[in-house]
DNA sequence: AAAATTTGTGCAACCGATTGCAATTTCAAA
DNA sequence: TTTGAAATTGCAATCGGTTGCACAAATTTT
């Protein structure tokens, strides 16, 4: 186990001042570029690498984000922060990962984590039930930048990174109503979360401009789970006035109800057509395929990243962008399609 | 924005010194269990946050682990990335995490990153085409514990925690010769990692055990992607002789060749068995349902994490301890199952 | 040739916590 | 009362870069 290498080893063979060296190496521009190069060579010759605890300790900053996700193992979210790391990793920043899995209690010790180990900003994404935002505020009384994506919230003045839910919302109802369903049932998770509220929003909007009745027994609020999307089938076939149209805000949830669903002979989507949201991979296995929002997960990822860091590096001012809004897509396949309407 | 607290303000408003308010804070047993209350008390009072920098830049260590995986956005790889965050987590350590996107290059790369970032251990899961390990052995040089994880090295002391993968590949093949199949076609990945090697030979033990013969034209070495699948489905079709069973190491994979096998009109199981492995939730939406390895991937990220954190706190040396194997299930569903062989 | 700039380096004080060793206090045993 | 050990606390150096300011050298301007 060799002994580091410091600047003072550098200045020492070469004469120098550790304050020079100090400066070569951050390419400072009052170094002579003689000097420079040579400092660099030695650098190099020594094996020197730099110790991020002493200069973040002196300069006051991390050069590390954290984030903050309900849960990793999720298709979308995993595209989110294969995209996050991407760009943080492209400009010098590291990335300290942190799940809530979903409950705000956790969500808050992992704010406290990323508090105390002073991330120079934070990206979050709010778990199923956090109402308060005590923990995050904080962040913004220590002026450190916040900026929420997908599941952001209405309250603080953070910046947020979303997709058009509401406009989703109503793409995805519209669609089934234009291939004739007149019952469109919607399944959607907690209201307290932007992305659910909003595209409830839209489902209303499209009923409403397409002259049909909005019928509460046709909403469902559940936790989007697999288990939930079997419940739901369940109720669908006890109903007597059955809907011939379902909009799931979930592919998993509205995979697994499609599943049930068939089991019990229902045909998609001649019986009831389907679509989902997020086009995770499973709706391009199920049968029929799933329609649904494609959502551009590794994109936002990357753009939230970027956002956050160009406002560390002052080039933008987040606190004035306050919401960036990304493209979807809704995406067709077969579990729509009906032939005649 | 507020100025910090620091232990010198807590210090000076108790008349103490800075060092007996550090010994506190960290419990140390030669202060009095008196002046522990009062210093923590004011630390409370006084919202102090302990400078992790000022910390690590002293000791020398960051409480930090860095992973290296190859893609972020997979089934398997969040699991396990979900179970090292929860074990880091509760033993007061951070993630740092980074991919390396299957290539060497941006590997080598993320391990810099690492090293010069301090992590206190490296977990790294191998991409695609690693072969050399340089950008590795200076951890091990300088002390810094390295474990892998699924995708391992046979080179370097490191431990590593797998699953026994010649086993898997045995028992899936196993299966399908059990069912009835005489001709199985095994699909897989770049035979440099061993999880591909691995069962690679289960196959072939299988096929031995079971007097059947290897057929080299049915090895097939793919990129594992969704295109390979297709592609395989278009050989099969191609084939004179065709395989009557087929076990890719991949649930993904497996599942688009499937796809593109019943358009092709084979029936699955009758005309061909598949087995996957990874039990990827694709597994239960495609029909059939897909035979697979059911690999404990939150688990594996919590042993992997757990070891390595035992070691860095002195408890276990994970030098000694050079292979962690854990157990895997074949999950039998409806994509294997010959009612009659 | 003297004065005014510009350029390039160094000094030394930070950043905040940790820790070996010394010093002081406390308390019991002699 | 004295002595010695144990329990507490403080001193001061240290970890390795960074940066405001001073200063010297080189260059340009009068």
């Amino acid at each position: 186990m060799e002994k580091e290498v410091t600047i003072y080893d550098i200045a020492k063979q070469l004469n120098l001042s550790p304050a020079t060296v100090s400066r070569a190496l951050n390419d400072h521009p009052s170094i002579n570029s003689n000097t420079k190069e040579l400092i660099t060579a030695k650098a190099a010759e020594l094996g020197y690498r730099s110790n991020a605890f002493a200069s973040n300790l002196r300069r006051q900053r991390t050069n590390t984000i954290g984030v903050i996700v309900p849960r990793l193992n999720s298709h979308f979210v995993s595209s989110v922060l294969s995209g996050m790391e991407k760009v943080a990793n492209e400009r010098g920043y590291n990335l300290i990962i942190s799940q809530s899995q979903e409950s705000v209690k956790k969500e808050k010790a992992s704010a406290k984590t990323m508090f105390n180990g002073r991330v120079d900003g934070l990206l979050v994404s709010l778990a199923y039930d956090t109402e308060e935002l005590d923990h995050l505020d904080v962040f913004i009384k220590k002026g450190i930048p916040l900026l929420f994506f997908d599941r952001v919230s209405t309250h603080t003045k953070a910046t947020s990174v979303v997709i058009d839910n509401v406009k989703a919302g109503y793409d995805a109802t519209a669609h089934l109503i234009e291939q004739g369903c007149q019952r469109i049932m919607h399944v959607t998770g907690n209201l307290k979360r932007n992305v659910y509220t909003d595209r409830l929003k839209g489902y209303k909007l499209a009923l409403i401009d397409h002259n049909l009745p909005y019928d509460e027994s046709l909403l469902m609020i559940t936790d989007m789970s697999r288990e939930a999307g079997i419940d739901v089938a369940q109720q669908i076939s006890n109903m007597y006035n059955k809907p011939d149209g379902l909009f799931i805000t979930n592919d998993l949830c509205a995979v697994s109800c499609m599943a049930a669903l068939k089991k019990e002979s229902f045909r998609i989507p001649q019986d009831i057509a389907v679509v989902g949201f997020n086009d995770d991979p499973v709706a391009q296995v199920i049968e029929p395929n799933l329609t649904t929002i494609h959502y551009p997960g590794e994109e936002m990822g990357e753009i939230a990243a970027q956002s956050l860091i160009n406002h560390l590096n002052g080039l933008v001012n987040i606190q004035t962008t306050n919401t960036i809004v990304l493209h979807f897509e809704l995406v067709v396949r077969e579990s729509s399609v009906r032939t005649t309407g």
